[in-house]
DNA sequence: ACGATGATGAAC
DNA sequence: TTCATCATCGTA
């Protein structure tokens, strides 16, 4: 099974539309004892300029600029002042979307849940270097298809996760994605 | 149920 | 420059 490395063109499509095809394919870390992959199984989706739960419903600042990109790129911050968030931007320049990668699980001998966006990016160590980055091997933090199938009946998508203040419009709005396990 | 903890953005 | 806000988690 050949890995396949998910090139930006993966990302520059409808958000909803990759967000739904991310799950059970893999983030993969290069660290210094070798590449750390794990299976990604829970995603947000933050799509266009009018979603109130996105940060860049107030328009363009200088935190969410990447967002108003191409997608393939990282969108890392700080939330509640000690938890790292990574978001991989996602359709066309000039149109600010999102994918919140929520939940991971680590395959092979170690198995273990990465249910929540702080527990992620804490096993991985991701940070705000690569933040702007490209999601290829250069930056060492990527995507790939390692050729995992995922049924869709396995997929639920449900309301997203603390947005309550972006109001019941927007709170509605089924934008998470979670794999509830595989075939 | 709640507090830790700091960058962000908007108001002043 | 100051202040309210926050896409969380671990401990109770």
């Amino acid at each position: 099974m050949k890995n396949i490395v998910l090139k930006k063109t993966f990302f520059q499509r409808p958000t909803l539309e990759a967000a739904e095809d991310l799950l059970g394919k893999f983030l993969v870390k290069k660290t210094e004892q070798g590449e750390v992959a794990v299976m990604i199984t829970e995603v947000e989706a933050y799509d266009g300029p009018k979603d109130k739960a996105s940060h860049a419903s107030c328009g363009l600042t200088d935190r969410n600029a990447i967002m108003f990109g191409e997608g393939g790129y990282f969108y890392v911050y700080l939330c509640y002042g000690m938890y790292e968030m990574l978001n991989i931007v996602t359709g066309q320049k000039n149109y600010p979307a999102a994918i919140l990668l929520r939940g991971a699980e680590i395959l092979g001998e170690e198995e273990k849940r990465l249910n929540g966006p702080g527990k992620l990016t804490k096993f991985l160590n991701i940070n705000r270097a690569v933040n702007k980055k490209l999601a290829d091997k250069i930056t060492g933090l990527w995507f790939e298809d390692r050729g995992v199938k995922i049924s869709p009946k396995y997929i639920e998508r449900t309301s997203r996760i603390g947005v309550a203040y972006a109001g019941p419009i927007w709170l509605k709005k089924k934008y998470r994605f979670v794999l509830t396990k595989l075939e």
